[in-house]
DNA sequence: CGAGATTTGTTGTTGACTGCAACATATGAT
DNA sequence: ATCATATGTTGCAGTCAACAACAAATCTCG
């Protein structure tokens, strides 16, 4: 793997100065300099070669208000190496592409006909991506497995190669995420979750699914499906063949997606709106209780309509999720709803990306 | 953090040298080229390096068999570099002294009085081990967080900074691990579970806790409180303080640690043995949906003394565990036994003070 | 039994990279 | 205006891995 010897030790180190420019943004060589641990003489180096080869731009002569000479600023260059996200959901269908530095530099999406099949919307995808971006990535709700969609409640899809869907339509190769990991990405590089060690996202869409990020890298088969934890032995049946998952015991409260609804009602004091979301909580509560004690997060965000079913039923979810897991695990828990709303997949699908991208730089 | 520039490089090198050797055995010059992807010229500059250092040992000309000049055989020394693993447990402290290479050099074990305080464990731990070995790793049973025992069913011990306990009674220091996580990585590295990408190791003690491997890395924060699961909401009272954990549905069982007992009574017909034990598999199975959805493993070892309930209760385990995760998470799971037994711990323990090592080296 | 084929270890050379130190440069403070 | 300070720049030295040519040790085939 390390064929070319010393030269691989220039490539990381280029890597390194590109993906610390890409994460913490525009720099001055100094303060790279202590960053990476590296001889003024090197940043140079690096610095000007990955300025010739476009990437990198140098500013001179930004005023510090210190004394000294001032030093030379570097930033990314966006346009210089882009990434394609796409968000599938049930309804429709979205890019963006993500230039070098975390600048969004074009936007669009598309409407999906309900219950699409995954064809077309590949098909969706591969009009509105084009070619576009030096790598591309999908985030798709559900369980998801080496690019293929296993199990997803929103889509209605199983044992799907979405990947190979993707690559057939736009003659490219696809990386594919699901929407909860991708958000958990998003929260923890570009919203405030930063110091989190271990991150659980959830999104509420049609179904409910988790996502893991710990020490900042997505977790491997990281797809939790929390929709499908049992609350209830002998409960409800469930459309996965399933008895009394968290899906179909919420489901049986009725408000679906019309969360909004739900708990406008509940504010004007219908007390059937009120008990539902309440008992909704509780369920929620109690599934993550499970999920909380075997992967010990120390922040969860409640994303999708799971934002607001937190905001509205705080008190039962945290009481349920007492309920359910030891004082120590609980008492490093931070509850709160993610920054970035509806852009939290797309922005972490366009990380993943990243991330590949100067790996494989290495 | 990377200072010395190309001596990094050597330092790498030279470690994955030695971290290939003690996890694949001896080796020739050969083998090792191809396997690390150095030049052959590399190889035996660091090869020579490491043998006047003492770490590594070549024997000369080893006839192959086939044409060619015969490679060099090249080994771990054994005494070279070694690590002390200890175990505890509710009623003894064992210690082994692991050389490079895994060879077990030493071994010995003391018996700790019923209900002992964690001082006095310690105090046991260094009459064992003294001062032998590179580096010390504790396994300890419960929920280990940075050195401190949060919460340990089996040894009754909360909050408690095992680290420093040793620490204090050795004057050196000392890591800490759960024993779960430890059987886990030691059954990975060591047993037969190698292949696995997910491996969860279930340890049953006086308490119930999991450990987890993703690809051969122990989970930061991975010590999973089996135990503290809630299979019956509005269950039995547990110690911890929560309602209907599995460990507190188990209790009511009655046959605690006398599993022996227990499954020889249930095969001489005896109907509330075999009533027991099935119950109790059933409780475990569905609490082992719950984490098989949250971590999504591709072998799970029943250890400990849930070895021989998993052996007699089979059927149990199983159904409950498929009324509680979803197909496809179901489909790659394979379920086993450990093949290390009772030292599975103590083999860990060792494994992760050598990969603190090796990392140290680089 | 011997010559060639084959595989591997050894050695000297080469290209490349990072760190270092000395020098140049640009700003603020006195 | 001069000095202190912080940073960019340049030439040099040390180190490292790759490469190639050569030596060594074994097998195979005639």
């Amino acid at each position: 793997m390390a064929r070319p010897g010393t030269e691989e030790l220039r490539r990381r180190n280029r890597a390194a100065l590109l993906g610390q420019l890409h994460r913490h943004g525009p720099q001055t060589r100094a303060e790279l300099t202590e960053a990476l641990g590296l001889n003024r003489s090197t940043i140079a180096a690096l610095a000007s070669d990955l300025a010739e080869s476009g990437h990198l731009q140098e500013t001179t002569g930004r005023s510090t208000g210190s004394a000294g000479r001032p030093s030379t600023l570097v930033e990314c260059v966006p346009k210089a190496l882009a990434v394609a996200a796409v968000e599938i959901r049930a309804d429709r269908v979205r890019f963006a592409l993500v230039g070098l530095g975390g600048e969004v530099l074009e936007r669009s999406e598309a409407a999906l006909a309900s219950g699409a099949e995954p064809v077309s919307a590949a098909a969706a995808a591969a009009e509105l991506a084009g070619s576009a971006g030096a790598e591309a990535v999908a985030a798709v709700p559900g369980l998801v497995d080496a690019g293929i969609v296993a199990h997803s409640t929103e889509l209605g899809w199983a044992g799907r190669d979405v990947a190979a869907d993707l690559a057939a339509a736009t003659g490219r190769e696809w990386r594919v995420v699901d929407t909860a990991t991708a958000a958990a990405v998003g929260e923890w590089s570009r919203g405030d979750a930063h110091e989190a060690t271990t991150l659980l996202y959830l999104h509420g869409g049609r179904g409910l699914t988790a996502g893991l990020v710990v020490e900042g890298r997505a977790q491997r088969g990281g797809s939790i499906q929390l929709g499908h934890i049992v609350v209830e032995p002998n409960g409800r049946e469930c459309a996965c063949g399933l008895r009394g998952c968290l899906e179909a015991e919420m489901e049986a409260f009725g408000y679906a997606e019309d969360i909004e609804e739900a708990t406008l009602a509940a504010g004007m004091g219908d007390a059937a709106a009120r008990d539902a979301l309440h008992r909704s909580g509780e369920d929620l509560g109690r599934a993550l209780g499970a999920v909380v004690t075997a992967t010990g997060p120390d922040e969860i965000l409640f994303g999708g309509w799971l934002r607001e079913l937190y905001l509205s039923a705080a008190a039962p979810v945290r009481s349920a999720l007492a309920g359910a897991t030891l004082p120590h695990l609980r008492s490093r828990l931070r509850l709160r709803t993610p920054v970035l709303g509806d852009e939290g997949a797309l922005t972490g699908a366009a990380e993943t990306g990243f991330a590949a991208l100067i790996d494989r730089m290495r």
